[in-house]
DNA sequence: AGCACA
């Protein structure tokens, strides 16, 4: 990767946007140092690549679909699709490297409903994405900041962001992307709890009716007290190192409304992720189970918390 | 793994 020192998760997202001028300000006065031209003379590193290469995506994909995958994303500038035989392959250029690196990894998310899987762009095909730096930069016609459906008839059609005439004007990232439900399917999508998630209490550790079946062995206070806004899917850590997906499977698959989990090895470290049908029956786990020690338990029992927003 | 458009 070329952006040496770049963090992909550095980002700030959504981006602190820069404040508009007040109305009757004189501009000269707020007005930042203007945003490095993409591509201009004299701007820092005008051949720096700030395109993403994007494959997986499915055969039938229309560059309307990817265009409105990526025009959330901060610095987006346009994106175009080319075909290699029938093997679809998508571009995406962005005003600077760094906002190419940071849609990469937006690119890479996992959302708090699914969280196991890959982003998926077509739940048809159940085609993943896969996102890298491109080796060059796309190119585009007459630069930033054109109508680029206007002035580009021809057979390759390249879609434009809708904001490339404001570097600087934060994407609409609050409410989220509706892309999300383009993520997962329709299943992963519960309603958002009518209180304040915020305000959840994560409840004192349970000794009451736990699991049915092969139930842990004991509980152990859990150390972090803090927490997410519920959802229907659990985060399961502070696993032991021997801890095996058939020990958690056993366990989590008997609790009411359990529709399917997910281990994920990273080092000597395991998490693990379980769905559940709605919060409610999750919240119950989350109850019921928090702090169990089960035969594989090294220090204390398990940490179950609702996973974070955005699990990378 | 596969990186094109002009």
């Amino acid at each position: 990767m070329a952006g040496a020192g770049i963090h992909p998760f550095h980002q700030q997202w959504p981006p602190a946007a820069a404040a508009p001028p007040p109305p009757g300000a004189p501009a000269s006065a707020v007005i930042p140092p203007p945003p490095p031209v993409p591509g201009a003379p004299g701007t820092a590193a005008a051949d720096e690549v700030r395109t993403i290469f994007i494959t997986g995506l499915p055969v039938d994909v229309k560059e309307r679909e990817l265009h409105n995958l990526l025009r959330w994303l901060p610095g987006f500038e346009a994106s175009q699709i080319n075909f290699k035989g029938d093997q679809p392959m998508g571009f995406a250029l962005f005003a600077t490297a760094h906002q190419a690196v940071a849609a990469k990894a937006a690119l890479q998310v996992r959302d708090r409903f699914s969280p196991w899987r890959d982003l998926v762009f077509d739940a048809e095909t159940k085609s993943a994405l896969h996102t890298e730096m491109a080796k060059k930069n796309l190119f585009v016609k007459r630069g930033v900041g054109t109508d680029a459906n206007a002035v580009d008839q021809s057979k390759r059609l390249r879609t434009g962001g809708d904001y490339t005439h404001s570097p600087y004007a934060p994407p609409p990232f609050h409410p989220p992307p509706p892309a999300v439900s383009m993520w997962g399917t329709a299943g992963y999508i519960t309603a958002p709890p009518p209180y304040n998630p915020y305000a959840y209490p994560v409840p004192p550790v349970a000794m009451t009716s736990p699991s049915p079946v092969p139930g842990p062995t004991a509980y152990a206070p859990v150390q972090n007290t803090k927490d997410n806004p519920p959802c229907n899917t659990l985060f399961i850590g502070n696993l032991g190192e021997t801890v095996v997906e058939e020990e958690l499977r056993s366990l989590f698959s008997v609790q009411p409304g359990f529709k399917q989990m997910k281990v994920l090895r990273q080092d000597r470290n395991t998490v693990c992720f379980i769905e559940f049908e709605d919060v409610n029956a999750a919240t119950a786990v989350h109850r019921t189970l928090q702090g169990a020690v089960i035969p594989s338990s090294g220090r204390g029992g398990m940490r179950i918390q609702y996973p974070l927003p955005f699990h990378f």
